[in-house]
DNA sequence: TTGAAAGCGGTACCAA
DNA sequence: TTGGTACCGCTTTCAA
């Protein structure tokens, strides 16, 4: 008659609330609401009843079954991850501090990465959606192709935050970002105000949107400093991705037309390896850095301070990105609406000045 | 009558097999069969009613709800990962690599972190028991003082594949780990065939496994090597933990004591960052290295390739023992069962020479 | 204060 | 080739 009393029989199967209640002699409603706060409203339970029910549970090591209480209606705090980039490892390790927030809110983290693969992007969405997520943390860089067909894709979910921005015109979506344009800005002039005249910027192979992000913010710098723009300053290394042959070779190419032809004294490097990459190819050239020549990265990994000399870098404030980003999610999960500044949170990035300027 | 046939009036939620059944006219069942390959044995839908179901299925978005799947028997397809570690950073860099290989195998990963925390680490495995996870890969490093609780928490759990060794005497535990003894052999053999004579050891304070480990590699390096073991050479570098300004002063003391009082000719450090700060205690005292002193760090992290000189490293093949720990993982999750020698997998580190030794 | 019944969206087994 | 039925373990609603 019981629908599981088999489970009694056999010790293996985990107790759910009905051998539990079969146990106590209570029906099943009886024990979930004493177990798992189940019912609305007032319900009260005997303390005599709720105490043997308990009893009972924990010496049978009673767990619920959240894919059960899930069907049912309750939610899963679960969030998705979606790393979306070239450099994974990197992002994998702001998981810490994501997991951090979330286990302390109450939630998992369930994750997936992708790269540039709308296909795979959209199977996580899907899966994670068929999982009963209750929101997601897209950690994008732009996509210079199709940024509105990942927002489509997201559409389906309820709650999204993205960090980084997404390729889109669409207002509805919610984005906490670093504001990449200020960061060179700041590095620019800081290096001015130091009276830096000629100042270098290395560029990966364009088209993607932070190249042009930087591209701006280094005008926006000269602008601001009175200081006439040189096109030829701004020289390609060739294609992101960490510090292959070639990539080095590109590198020390870069540094050549800029000390040769440009006669630069300062240079602003793609990130912190390559503005090791720089700074080394200068020394080898006989010029010190920072007194002939600055170089500043981005970043601000752990090398710029191992390197000698220490290397200025621009922070771009994981922490706070992260941290922002997972309260905004909460607040969506918890059905509050975001202001029109919440879904568009952008944090300033942080010059760490060190001796490489 | 029919269960949910609201939800074809509400287009917000998503279709079932119900509401698809309903629109193509047959059974809830047939339509499982088709879409979803339930039942077992041969069962055949005429192909022209499994060509509307699709076809329906598509138009409607159908999508499983895996909650109600799970609760009716199927597995979860998801693997969860904890990492109990004091430098989480450094582990979920690793997830990368597991999620690349979960995800082509067909599952999801679920991650927790949590360091010397029982009460937290129990709570995850509970947690993802209940959820129905398929197995779990526990990154730990060697408990000093719980192995065997730690062992008890997992033993709840089928399929559990540890990275690292916990301090259990159990035999019943999956484990793949890397010899560290091995790996610090591997270093002292290399200075002494290279005529290096005094080699001193950096630990942090002791009590860890991995220490004793360091410990014991180094002696049987020396043993193998035929040079009397000094234990004065091996010295004490506070706790562990990055670069606090008191670690670097610790750091800087271990050098001074090492050279002034012992005349070590080589110092095999505790990882790359203790050898970038010892690298940079040698040179301020006027030292070269490699000519003077060689020195050599652990893990084979990035810096390595990075400053001057280069750094010659332990690795750890985290890639290989990733890999390794997933495959056995899936092994297990597939029913079959490990080899006692895959069950106790141990990886050796791989010594990598560079500049400075 | 307790319990019965219907539901969540699938699953397997057996009968038609 | 199809459909009926009884689960999986929990939740809510409503009646006792």
């Amino acid at each position: 008659m019981a629908k599981n009393s088999s489970n009694l029989a056999n010790p293996t199967v985990s107790p759910t609330l009905q051998s539990i209640a079969e146990r106590v002699g209570v029906s099943r409603v009886t024990v979930g609401h004493v177990l798992l706060g189940t019912g609305t409203g007032n319900i009260r339970v005997a303390e005599k009843t709720s105490n043997r029910i308990r009893k009972a549970a924990k010496q049978m090591g009673y767990q619920p079954n959240r894919m059960a209480q899930q069907l049912a209606g309750r939610a899963s705090n679960v969030i998705g991850v979606v790393i979306d980039s070239r450099s994974p490892a990197v992002f994998f390790s702001r998981l810490s501090a994501i997991e951090q927030f979330a286990s302390v809110s109450g939630y998992r983290l369930m994750v997936g990465q992708t790269h540039n693969d709308l296909g795979q992007l959209r199977e996580y969405c899907n899966d994670f959606a068929s999982r009963g997520i209750d929101g997601v943390i897209c950690i994008t860089h732009r996509y210079p192709d199709f940024g509105e067909q990942v927002a489509d894709i997201f559409a389906k979910l309820k709650n999204v935050v993205f960090i980084g921005q997404p390729a889109s015109e669409r207002t509805d979506l919610n984005i906490v970002a670093v504001d990449t344009v200020s960061g060179i800005r700041q590095a620019v002039e800081h290096l001015t105000s130091n009276n830096r005249k000629r100042i270098g910027l290395q560029l990966f192979t364009s088209g993607s949107y932070a190249m042009e992000q930087r591209r701006q913010g280094y005008c926006e710098g000269l602008k601001n400093s009175k200081i006439k723009i040189d096109e030829r300053l701004i020289v390609d290394i060739g294609p992101s991705g960490s510090m292959s042959p070639t990539a080095s070779s590109a590198v020390s190419q870069s540094v050549d037309t800029l000390i040769d032809e440009h006669h630069v004294d300062a240079i602003i490097s793609t990130n912190d390896i390559v503005a090791v990459h720089t700074i080394k190819c200068l020394k080898s050239r006989g010029l010190r850095v920072p007194e002939d020549v600055a170089v500043i990265g981005h970043d601000n990994t752990d090398i710029t301070n191992m390197y000698e000399p220490s290397i200025t870098s621009i922070d771009q404030q994981t922490d706070v990105v992260t941290l922002t980003a997972m309260k905004l999610l909460i607040k969506l999960i918890a059905n509050k609406t975001l202001t029109a500044q919440e879904r568009h949170t952008i944090i300033d990035p942080q010059l760490v000045t060190r001796e490489s300027s």
